[in-house]
DNA sequence: CCTTTCGGGTAACAGTTGTTCACTGACTAC
DNA sequence: GTAGTCAGTGAACAACTGTTACCCGAAAGG
């Protein structure tokens, strides 16, 4: 039944945060194949040991990482998808969300975004993974508009996987932007250009 | 006067090759920080201290490796810029050289593609002011086309980005379709289709 | 020819790594 | 209340890390 509740429950999920939010930080400016063993659980404040009652090796760490962070992703997108209005509004809406996703888990997102491309092979399988679920509902969801009338399905796929590919610049252009000090105008302005000029040629297609 | 013979300096260069192309080898399914000095030195068949001789530490010896690799890619951008022709042909040159590029130097792409978000900063910020470069030729370019008349400049610079971008996608997504076994077609098709997305929208665009 | 230069090799260093084993003690289930 | 479970600890291990100081021998410069 997998008790919510106990009190060694709840420790045991106090620690394994611990662990994943100590990695999380040491990600900040590292790559998980750079991250050792050790250097986590020092950060966590619990003993090497205590490792193995959680994860066999880093690159299980570093999947569950991933799911946390496509988890708060999932809901992003649906939202995006979610959302009413012209194409137009719903580009402005995307941007939105996912700024307020870097603002609130940056770290999360740069994890994502660093390891998307990574030295680790499980976690870059599971990020592709995910992205390609995200692009399936992206394609179902611009095909049920009326735009996409008459399009062919790989040219929806191929859409889908340029908008969720988008996603990432902007996520990235953000990150980049705080790192250099910078504030958000440029990069919104710029993202939200790329999706105007994206919808021209969606709209003007020879479907 | 830096001489390019002498036996002293041939050997000089043969073993820094050798380091870097060891280098290239164990980065194919790891990460640069999580390279170690001793793993490069044992692969590349000299001692370790040899190392110091040619680099003060790994993350020079990264730079090196975006020197060379993105000395390639200048070239592969200039004849994109230089192509002639309408701006449909110039994608299918965009793609076709992209595809040649990784090709013919695959280790380098993935290094660059892998290292572009990586965790030693020295390499990202190599990458991304190489990458500023070049979407600064490209938005020269971009300018002087008759369809761009009226752009605003900051108009210029996001499409340009975006190009750049789009340049990265492809890359990644040939690597990818390599390592799954696939052929290329599918992935040059989607790519050969943003690129004709993103066209229609420039010709659309309001300048 | 003799001296200097210098790329590469050897040996050693202190420190860190991942992993194991046995152990504790508080919680759980009956 | 009592037996069993189990998250976390401590010590120990061989292996490996980056870095240093010193040495060697051949090429380079005069």
């Amino acid at each position: 039944m997998s008790p919510s509740t106990g009190v060694r429950e709840t420790q045991r999920r106090r620690t394994r945060r611990a662990l994943l939010d100590a990695a999380l930080s040491l990600l900040e400016e590292r790559s998980l194949g750079s991250l050792g063993l050790r250097e986590v659980t020092r950060a966590a404040g619990v003993a090497p040991t205590a490792f193995y009652r959680h994860f066999r090796d880093m690159g299980e760490l570093g999947t569950a990482l991933v799911e946390e962070a496509l988890a708060s992703l999932h809901t992003t997108v649906r939202d995006v998808l979610a959302a009413t209005g012209d194409s137009e509004r719903r580009g402005e809406a995307a941007v939105r969300l996912v700024a307020e996703l870097v603002r609130t888990r940056p770290a999360h997102v740069r994890f994502l975004v660093r390891e998307r491309h990574g030295g680790v092979a499980a976690v870059r399988e599971a990020i592709a993974d995910q992205l390609d679920v995200f692009a399936e509902e992206t394609g179902a969801a611009l095909a049920a508009d009326p735009v996409s009338a008459g399009w062919a399905g790989q040219d929806v796929t191929m859409l889908s996987r340029l908008l969720v590919d988008h996603m990432f610049m902007t996520a990235s252009a953000f990150l980049a932007a705080t790192l250099r000090g910078e504030d958000w105008t440029a990069a919104t302005r710029t993202a939200l250009g790329q999706l105007r000029l994206i919808h021209l040629g969606r709209v003007h297609w020879p479907g």
